[in-house]
This record gives C-alpha cells, structure tokens and sequence, in this order.
DNA sequence: GCCAACGTTGGC
DNA sequence: GCCAACGTTGGC
C-alpha cells in the first residue's frame, strides 16, 4: 500500500463535492505536470491519500481511495496526461493544517512544504501514521 | 540544446 | 494583491 496527498482548491472542487460522489468516486482530472502524472502511474487501486485544501483552508480535510488506476485524462486533447478515480473514504475529525505541519519537526521535511506547487504528491507510512493520529483517525 | 522570458501556483 | 518557486515556451 503507497500513500499520496492530492491537492485541490475548494473553490474549484471541494472535499464536500467529493463526498458527495460517494463510494464510486470521480474521475481526478486536470493534473498538467509530469511530476504529478509520474506519481499517479504509480498509483495502485486500494492506496489511500490525503485531500488538501490549497489557498481556502490550507489544511488536510480527509482520505480517499484510489478507485481506478490511471488512465487517459479525457480533459487533455493531447493525449499526454492521465487521471485517476479517487472516492472519499472519511473524514480527519480534526482537519491538520499546513500551519501545523510546518511545525511538526516529524513532517517539515514533507513533500508539501518543500514542493509547495506539486498537486500529486507521495507520503511516506510514517508520516500518514502521524497525520492520522493527529487527525484523529485509525 | 541552452537559456531568457513568461505564465501559473499557492503561501503569505 | 504580492511575490517566490518552478515548469514551459520559443528564439537562437
């Protein structure tokens, strides 16, 4: 089992329109950047992320599943990307922010304070261990 | 194939 | 709204 964080700005699709989709979940389209397309690839059905809520909120709201491994973006006409279906699992009880995680001297090394632009980043066990716990999850 | 210019992202 | 970081584009 791998573990990701993907990013979304709530104004363009929310954690409550994911939800909303259920537990056949939605087609994670619009990533135009090979880095993030490289770790969606890697992505195997079963893997669970993190949903961050970039400018609005900054902080981490809950965990989905990835649904269908990659596959053509039937939003690129070129034909280069990929996408992947991701379906809400839960909600953190408590969200953790950006604010925190800078913080934390066990997640300042994470993908998402170094490579603050990357919308598809991998997560180490250790550090979704940690997260959990302070979101209060299992 | 280098690199300057430009556009976009996202935290502040 | 500003600006740093960084990916992409295009002239040479």
């Amino acid at each position: 089992m791998n573990y990701w964080l993907v990013k979304s700005e709530p104004s363009v699709w929310s954690w409550d329109q994911q939800v909303a989709k259920g537990a056949k979940g939605e087609a994670w389209t619009g990533v135009r950047n090979h880095s993030a397309k490289l770790n969606m690839m890697k992505m195997k059905k079963g893997d669970r992320a993190f949903y961050y809520h970039s400018n609005e909120g900054k902080e981490i709201v809950g965990i989905v599943e990835i649904v269908k491994e990659h596959y053509p973006d039937p939003t690129d006409a070129s034909g280069k990307f990929v996408c992947v279906d991701i379906a809400a699992d839960k909600p953190l009880k408590t969200p953790v922010t950006l604010e925190a995680i800078k913080a934390d001297k066990k997640l300042a090394d994470m993908e998402l304070v170094k490579l603050s632009r990357l919308s598809v980043q991998s997560v180490t066990a250790d550090q979704w261990k940690y997260i959990c716990k302070l979101g209060g999850v299992s």
